[in-house]
DNA sequence: GGGCTGACTGACG
DNA sequence: ACGTCAGCCAGCC
């Protein structure tokens, strides 16, 4: 296993399962560092192809802006073909699509 | 070696 | 519920 901090965020992020979506926090809490929320999306600005970067938003349940680009519309549409569920706001419910990597099991609010 | 920046977050007003 | 402020960590001038 990579010592890298980055190659840590892309393995942890891997682990998260389809239609799930995980928040940098969180990502950096199970990376043990509960407010490197920042490093985390910095290691997403170079994540290499393979790696479903798409799951990954802000703790508000809403896709991350990052300047300028046609990424935002592309990882909604990835997340919507996941089968994910945007509400009319643009925000996605984290508590029934957020993954934690503590609790794995026995999700109330298992999405459909 | 010092300081700035950023795909963030939680607390306040 | 919404806009603003300050804190945190690693990478890059």
């Amino acid at each position: 296993m990579e010592g890298n901090l980055f190659a840590r965020v892309y393995a942890l992020l891997a682990t998260v399962p389809a239609g799930r979506v995980v928040s940098y926090g969180e990502l950096a809490r199970g990376l043990g560092m509960s407010r490197g929320a920042r490093v985390v999306g910095w290691a997403m600005r170079t994540c290499p192809e393979g790696f479903p970067w798409h799951r990954v938003v802000n703790a508000r349940g809403e896709i991350s802006q990052r300047g300028i680009g046609e990424g935002e519309a592309l990882q909604r549409a990835l997340l919507e073909d996941e089968g994910i569920v945007f509400r009319l706001d643009g925000r996605i419910d984290m508590q029934t699509y957020g993954w934690r990597f503590d609790v794995r099991a026995t999700p109330e609010t298992e999405p459909s």
